[in-house]
DNA sequence: ACCTGAACACCGTTCAAGT
DNA sequence: ACCTGAACACCGTTCAAGT
């Protein structure tokens, strides 16, 4: 007969609650409900336990999303062959611009910023490497880094709602511009209001920024 | 005698709801309570009426916050002096980034990241003649302003997070990074840790992403 | 046309109480 | 140590009803 104090029936069917399950239950979530259906009610109701039964793994919501983040980021691969530093970056940035854009809303998870985890330093420490063995100082490579970072989260945000307006046709934004166009007083916005549009080159304009990036990292390596 | 159908007391005392009348109060409360405060119930509070009140106005809250946004960038006038264009697109943005951080949370406020308002348009205009003229096509200089402005936005969000940090002395994400480089795994990250630190150089960070972007800018400008 | 009152369907978080 | 039950103090939004 087994002790009722030290294994209770429920334990077989449900293990403890750890930090990991729960950031997997979270995981599970986002991916079918959104940023918006990632609640602690429903994140405490997939693993078919009160809401409050978080608070003793987490201190507070801010915290999970930023493990879930780093947890998201854990099978992020390079795939780079370290040959020309320009060219492994700009193929690390498109990586992480897909890794991102596959797991949904991901990249609104980090409530202030980027933010480096413990997943996530891996990453990190390739990408330093690349930019430090390429000439950069540390500091220049952190800097670099961190912009970069930044620009790619902050995209895929806004791509991930230009995606969604195309779905839904709701383009509003384009109609003001229009009408505002029409007034004759914007003759510049005028010429480029196409760019604006939604049916606009998406992956143009992302390699667009990431280029004037790359740009500016090559005048902090020294020539040879 | 006053026509009471017409003319009812109150009218005197308060008048009429308006859209520019609930924009200004929700720029009191902003300004204020930050962007945690700034809700629906306390916009309506500020102008001693009650929540739903606002709904005959806005469709909903993130089209006030638009409106808001534009509103906030109503009085933002550049100084430029037209000789170099990259000397005015540098002043400028470092203008724009003041005026966000001096509007408390402005930043924030757009919940689909860049967009062009009403008031927004003529600075927008103003940026756009500047690039077309130095040389870019419509469509690079579109691209440019957008990548430009997104930056700042973005930085200034994680900026204002910064030293509210530094005020409240919370700096967990540095003890974390620390921890994990004192396992002597990531040789890389421990050269360029002091960059993360929280009393780095903060407008210098600033500037070294917007002196990238500007030279990626330049590369689309015809050599003369 | 424009606003109020009351309610709906939620939130994150706290905390005493259970086991 | 770890979780439940119940509650607190809010949200954005809807909608019938008033004027």
């Amino acid at each position: 007969m087994i002790d009722q104090q030290t294994m209770p029936p429920s334990a077989k069917l449900r293990p403890q609650l750890s930090p990991d399950l729960i950031v997997a239950a979270a995981s599970n979530v986002l991916e079918r409900d959104g940023i918006d259906g990632l609640t602690m009610r429903a994140v405490a109701a997939e693993l078919k336990v009160q809401a409050p039964a978080l608070y003793w793994h987490f201190p507070n919501k801010d915290a999970l999303q930023v493990a879930l983040f780093d947890h998201l980021m854990a099978d992020l691969a390079f795939a780079i062959d370290g040959r020309d530093w320009r060219e492994d970056i700009h193929l690390m940035c498109h990586q992480l611009r897909r890794h991102l854009l596959a797991r949904r809303d991901s990249a609104q998870l980090l409530p202030h910023g980027f933010f480096v985890g413990p997943n996530m330093m891996e990453q990190a420490e390739t990408i330093l490497g690349i930019l430090i063995q390429a000439g950069m100082t540390p500091k220049d490579a952190a800097y670099a880094m961190s912009t970069g970072v930044s620009y790619i989260i902050t995209w895929v945000i806004g791509e991930a709602d230009i995606l969604q307006r195309r779905l839904t046709g709701h383009d509003g934004n384009d109609q003001l511009a229009h009408r505002l166009v029409a007034t004759g007083r914007y003759p510049y916005f005028a010429q480029a209001i196409g760019a604006f549009e939604l049916g606009g080159d998406i992956e143009g304009q992302f390699d667009f920024g990431l280029n004037c990036l790359i740009a500016g990292f090559e005048q902090l390596v020294p020539r040879r």
